[in-house]
DNA sequence: GCGACAG
DNA sequence: ATCTTGTCGC
């Protein structure tokens, strides 16, 4: 499918009005959502850990066809179906949703991460490996026009550009990723990836023998607390 | 016109 | 993101 960016920069303009940065409650869960591809499918998964534990408490994740192409500025367009299609097969909701890619640290203030936040309405926070947009001096990043610190970058593995995506603060968003910094990577990101990259190699490359864009349930295992089964 | 440009 | 093995270095 092509993409119309007219219309998508104006989506992304009026949807814009709509993040907000509310400091974020006290959370239990928080998940990771990334996608992957292989020739004409995307994968995206999502999967739950929990902050205490660390322990999965949930995961899920679907294919999709007829793909976007990649143009700058606008990823959410080629990566919020197949994300969102394996977020709402989560039986719990998340307290918290990191996303693969930046936040209002965007040009138009409205990357894939609030994108998902605001349709969501949900806390969602951006986590990129490097900059799109924006001025980096130290461990900020500023808004070239407003001078406004619009993400944050810290070391995690590689540098890691933490950005609002929507319903929480840059400084709970910050203190959330270093948190779960762990073994070079932010975790639930490092496990959606990981799952991602299987759901990949497993699957033959063909993909209407699986229908309507979901993979089963069989092959894409759902774990849950208490319940057996790995990702 | 030139350079930049998440995944 | 994806195509891809070995190899240089701490």
């Amino acid at each position: 499918m092509p993409l119309n960016t007219e219309v998508a920069r104006k989506i992304q303009e009026l949807l814009a009005k709509r993040v907000t940065a509310a400091p974020l409650p006290s959370y239990n869960t928080v998940c990771g959502l990334d996608v992957a591809y292989s020739g004409d499918v995307a994968y995206g998964a999502a999967v739950v850990v929990d902050v205490r534990s660390l322990a999965v408490t949930e995961a899920a994740c679907a294919a999709t066809k007829n793909l976007v192409p990649y143009v700058p500025t606008f990823l959410a367009f080629r990566e919020l179906t197949p994300m969102l299609r394996a977020y709402v097969k989560l039986r719990y909701q998340p307290d918290v949703v990191l996303v693969d890619g930046h936040g209002v640290a965007h040009p138009r203030r409205f990357g894939i991460a609030s994108h998902i936040g605001v349709v969501l309405k949900r806390p969602t926070v951006g986590v990129a490996k490097s900059r799109l947009y924006g001025v980096e001096r130290g461990d900020a990043v500023y808004d070239p026009e407003t001078g406004e610190v619009i993400a944050r970058v810290l070391r995690c593995g590689g540098k890691r550009y933490v950005s609002v995506g929507s319903h929480v603060t840059l400084e709970d968003a910050a203190a959330l990723v270093q948190r779960l910094c762990i073994g070079g990577d932010v975790y639930p990101l490092r496990l959606a990836h990981d799952l991602t990259q299987r759901l990949k190699r497993v699957r033959p490359s063909s993909f209407d023998q699986w229908g309507e864009g979901r993979i089963e349930d069989d092959v894409c295992t759902v774990k849950r607390l208490g319940a057996g089964g790995g990702i």
